[in-house]
Formats: structure tokens, sequence, C-alpha cells
DNA sequence: TGTACATCAGTGAACGCGCGTTCACTGATGTAC
DNA sequence: TGTACATCAGTGAACGCGCGTTCACTGATGTAC
């Protein structure tokens, strides 16, 4: 295993953590490592940030198993990353919705919604990065010499655009209460998108810059992009 | 220079871009092949986006010299990949400064620079995200068996924050000048600088996406973050 | 004008490494008779 | 209840690759005498 994490937590560590063999799944449950096999890819991905980077010798390092034991449940290391990749989207969707769900009207829950999304992206820097942070390999060049580098990973659309189809309905939905100018709504979430995209982004890749209140910014780019003037509990964060 | 003038110069056309074996230089001259070093370099990544993913051989097979001899200017990777960093900087950083020269008053200065430095990101989008888009690898875990994860790249902080600086100060006098409401101009021009950066790492992240005008978008961030009512050429782009 | 020598700009082979993937295999567990 | 067999969840060794870096070297060019 990849990680020597000094001390051996006590319960886990012959199933997870540890030098030794691990114990085998029983017969059926060989999914079982399927499931220990994308949480270990994962959480690399979260300590690296760089998809590029991960290696399946690592994932099988973490887990505990020989690396041919893989191919039992993933065709190629790509087939990997994209479960990876699904299972972050699915979780950043499910935690922006929860944080929707529990505001009342309109305005509070779009402030929640992007908020919730900052707070993924900031609990999870490397992750987001992951997530959004892709330039797809162009040129190629046709120079088989350095065609190891790999085409533009797996990106799961579906996930992105539903979260950003999220927030055009929460900001539709602050127009059409009044609370906020009427105006395109998918022309000013995406706005709103990039922006926060760039804040967090940046604040990750540049960690020493003297950044002000995440709660401050965000509320700067409601305020100037969709016009909100509700901005609760200034003292916040 | 590093950045790929597209027409190929005649006479350097057989030393740079060719396979067989280049023309050695002349005693004295040695230092040429550190420009060429560093602009084989600079392509490369201009063509990936990968600041992991380069390599010194890749280096050498483009300039057509063995790969140690990369050693003879560099003591490392880690120094060729500083150098090409400071250039990139330098180049970006002039050309914002001469559009900015161009413009006579303060709000022409201020959206020419925001739209010189989206041109720049735009046109350079793998050289953009080697700037911008890095994030410092975090634990590393004192873990011997995965050291091959390096540390944080060389970053020349003082030209980015020589860039802030100039956009802090367009700000700054755009509010002078009353063109633009009066707040602090230091947190006006983070925010607007964040936007910009995230409407430009998710334009060449995902490029499928349907993206609005890249002045649009940049006109709407200045109008809301800024305060800019100054629209000059709606139709433009 | 000739010659020994220093310097300079490189080269070629090799090191030890990690990588993705393939291959033939093992050995515990369940099942049919 | 015993036994042959199938299945399942893996393993260990090996492949060919590219990598950063080191090392001893080469051979053209300039310079001192």
């Amino acid at each position: 295993m990849s990680v020597n994490c000094s001390g051996p937590p006590p319960e886990a560590a012959e199933a997870v953590a540890s030098v030794g063999r691990r114990a085998r799944n029983p017969q059926g449950q060989g999914s079982r490592l399927r499931a220990e096999l994308v949480a270990a890819a994962d959480d690399i991905l979260a300590r690296t940030g760089d998809i590029e980077g991960l290696s399946l010798r690592a994932v099988a390092r973490e887990v505990g198993i020989a690396t041919p034991s893989i191919y039992l449940h993933f065709p190629d290391k790509r087939a990997l990353v994209r479960a990876v990749l699904e299972a972050r989207f699915q979780q950043l969707s499910a935690v922006v919705q929860a944080a929707i769900s529990q505001q009342p009207d309109p305005v509070g829950k779009l402030r929640a919604g992007t908020l919730a999304y900052c707070q993924f992206a900031t609990d999870h820097p490397h992750a987001y990065r992951v997530l959004f942070g892709r330039v797809p390999v162009a040129v190629s060049r046709d120079d088989s010499a350095s065609s190891h580098v790999t085409a533009a990973p797996p990106q799961p659309p579906a996930a992105g655009a539903d979260a950003f189809g999220l927030l055009v309905e929460g900001v539709q939905r602050c127009m059409d209460t009044g609370a906020v100018p009427a105006a395109d709504p998918a022309r000013v979430a995406l706005n709103v998108w990039t922006a926060l995209h760039g804040l967090l982004s940046l604040r990750s890749s540049i960690p020493q810059f003297p950044w002000p209140p995440l709660t401050q910014q965000v509320d700067d780019v409601l305020r100037g992009l969709v016009g909100l003037r509700h901005n609760p509990a200034p003292e916040q964060e």
C-alpha cells in the first residue's frame, strides 16, 4: 500500500490500509473489490489532483491487491477513472441539491446552492480540479512517438449539464418572483458559474494569495452578476 | 523567444524542426541552444498543457540533440520549466501592457487590458493553463515510495503580481474619474480577475459547451462587477 | 608557419525506476451426484 | 456422507515502454609558443 500511515488504524488495518495481504472477498461478493478500487483511486486523485499521474499500480498498492486484479473489474485504466468521475459528479450534485432543498424561498435556494457548490470545491480541491480542470489534449501532431499522450479523459457530461440546469432554474425562479432584475437566465447563470469556477480554481491554485473570505466573493458575484441584494449574515464565514 | 512564431524562419528551420542531426553551434554561441530548448519546451507545453507530462527526452527530440546535452544549460528539469514559465509570463505581461497603452482613457484601458488578457488565454489555452492552472500537490504524506510526485512547480510570483497590480490600477483610475462607482479597487479587481479566469479556463476545458461570444461575457463581467456602463461596438466579435 | 594543447559543445550507453497490460497459474469455496 | 468438479477471486512473473540523470567519451575549434 502506498501511504504508510504511521499509526495503523486498529480495525480497518488488515482490510484496506496495511502492508500484508488483504482478506479475499467471499464468492458472490467480488464486486466489493470494485467499490474499494474506485474509493482508492478517488482517494489518490483527491490527494494529487493529477488524473494523468494516477497509476493502476498505486491503486492496487492502496487497496492491497496485485495490480492485475484490477482487470477483473475494469477493462482498462480509463474505465476506472470514468467510474471515479461519475461518483464525484454524483456527490457534487447531491450536495448541491440537499442545500437547495433546505431553503424555502428562491433567493435562499440560489445562494445556498452556490455556496454548497463552493464548499464542495473548497473541501475537495483536487477532486474539483479533476472534474472541471481538464484541458482536452489538442493536436497530437500525428506523431506516433508522442502518441502516449492520452486523449481527452472520459467526461460524464450529463451530470455537469444537470448541475448547470439547476443553476439556470434557480436564477429563473428568482427572476419570476421579482427578487432579481429580469434577464436571460441562462446567460446570467453561465456568468455566475464561470465566475465561481474562477475564484474556486484560483484559490486552490494560488493558496498563498491573500484571499478574502469565500462568502464575500460569492456574494459579490451574486450581487454583481445576478442582482441579488439579499446578503444575510454579513459577518458569516 | 519561446512562443512559436507560426511561420518557420527560413534559416532556423533545419536547426530546430527536422529529424536529422542539427548543426553544432560555434564556440561562444553555446547559449543559443538554451534558447532553443526553452522554445521547444514551450512548444510542447503549448500543445499538451501538461507540465507533469513534459519530458526532457521529448524536448531533446524536438530540438534534435541528445538528451544529456540539456544538462549543459539547465541543472535539471525544474529549471527548464521555470525558464519557460518566466518567458510566458513576460509575454502575457507585454501583451496586456501594449493593449493598455494604446487606449487614451481609463475605461478604454481597462477594457482593452482585460480583453488582451482574455485574447492571450484564448490564443494559447495550454500555455495559460500552465501558468495559472496549477494545483500545488498537497500532502506528500512523507511517503518515500510515492515521492516521485513532484512538489509544487516553480512559480514566478512577481510577474503574476505585477499583472494583477496593473488591473487594480486600472480599476482605481476608472473610479478616480468617476466613470465607475467608487469601491475598494483591490476587491473589485480581484473579483474581475477570478471571473475572467473562470470563463477562460472553462472555455478551454469544455470546448463543446455552447459558449456565447467572449466579448459578451467580458462585458457582462465588467458591467456587473466593476459597474462599467461603456460597451462600445455591441455587435463586435 | 607549424604544432601542442586547452576548451567548448556536444554524444552514446547505461543506471534504476514506474508504468499498463498480458499470461499462465493457484487455491479456496460451492455444487452435483 | 463423500467426492469429483466447476467457479470464482484472485496472484506472480514477465513484456516492452519512457522516464531523469550520470558517466566517460569525442571531435571540432581556438590559442600559446
